[in-house]
DNA sequence: GCCCAGGGCAGGA
DNA sequence: TCCTGCCATGGG
């Protein structure tokens, strides 16, 4: 089955995908030459589909395998989580006229840049971003693998690819398999209490996907999460659209250490004043500055 | 064995 | 508000 949705003017389909390392942790998987983004996902009828996303001129082509057809009410879920994972919604041209007046960031415009990557709940973005707090790329990657395969759910008996866990495939394991099998380390019991929060109806993070909703409520409800500090409410609010706050860990201070303070880094409070001249969009000009 | 990784928490000044 | 010790895993 196929589905198309049309696209906004600007969209640069490998850009979008790649400018955010994301797509490089299951469910997403991908071909070598980035010409398609694919996904297991677990619809809420309890169907589970395999996406194949590719970009032909002004369309997003939506390639579903299933074993039935789907009922246009799950046509609608998979074209409303892919809006959602590519920003279908965001408007940009605030970002592009700041770009267009900064000599480094022309071919931020030129190439339609800007847009990153997300996971279609906010569920799975928090996870990954726990995921890859004090720890290095290539443990995220392992970390995020062992979970999705672990306590996913498999797409067809012979197939290696298994959806996003639910929270509540997370509770019926106990934190001990988390930490030790799963070897997310510490991590699990933040994982199990954000779990287990959303179960019990504590959180109810999708209604944060509303961008009616002020940032400084998104801030107050993230900070009741327990392993979210400011780097990973950093995170969160960009995959939220919100660029107004900088990710400020070892990654950033190597970065601008190198670049704006040759080798000697100034104390915390002035790390957070960078890039305050971009305002709404200090995130973007920071990850595309690097 | 030791050190550190795209941090965060609790405790204490 | 800012600083310190500690947290648990695996790779160098």
């Amino acid at each position: 089955m196929k589905k198309v949705i049309e696209l906004p003017e600007k969209f640069n389909f490998k850009a979008a995908t790649t400018d955010h390392g994301w797509y490089m942790l299951p469910p997403f998987h991908s071909n070598d030459d980035m010409s398609a983004l694919n996904r297991v996902e677990k619809l809420s009828t309890g169907k589970i589909v395999m996406l194949h996303i590719k970009q032909d001129n002004a369309k997003l082509i939506i390639e579903i395998e299933d074993k039935k057809t789907l009922t246009n009410k799950e046509s609608e879920e998979i074209i409303r989580k892919i809006s959602w994972m590519y920003r279908l919604d965001e408007d940009y041209s605030a970002f592009y006229k700041m770009c267009a007046d900064n000599k480094d960031m022309q071919e931020i415009v030129t190439e339609n840049r800007g847009r990153l990557l997300r996971s279609p709940s906010i569920f799975e973005d928090i996870v990954k971003t726990i995921l890859t707090t004090n720890t290095t790329w290539s443990r995220t990657i392992s970390m995020t693998t062992n979970f999705v395969t672990l306590l996913g759910e498999r797409y067809s008996d012979d197939s290696g690819l298994f959806t996003f866990p639910t929270p509540e495939a997370v509770l019926k394991k106990d934190r001990d398999f988390l930490n030790q099998t799963v070897k997310l380390g510490y991590r699990s019991d933040y994982i199990y209490e954000l779990a287990l929060n959303i179960v019990n109806g504590v959180y109810d993070l999708d209604v944060l996907k509303n961008p009616e909703i002020s940032t400084e409520d998104v801030v107050l409800k993230m900070k009741k999460i327990k392993g979210v500090g400011p780097y990973a409410l950093s995170n969160i609010l960009m995959l939220l659209g919100r660029y107004d706050y900088l990710p400020v860990d070892s990654e950033f201070k190597k970065h601008v250490k190198n670049k704006y303070f040759s080798g000697e880094l100034p104390p915390n409070a002035q790390l957070h004043q960078l890039y305050k001249e971009w305002g709404e969009y200090k995130f973007l000009a920071y990850w595309f500055d690097r």
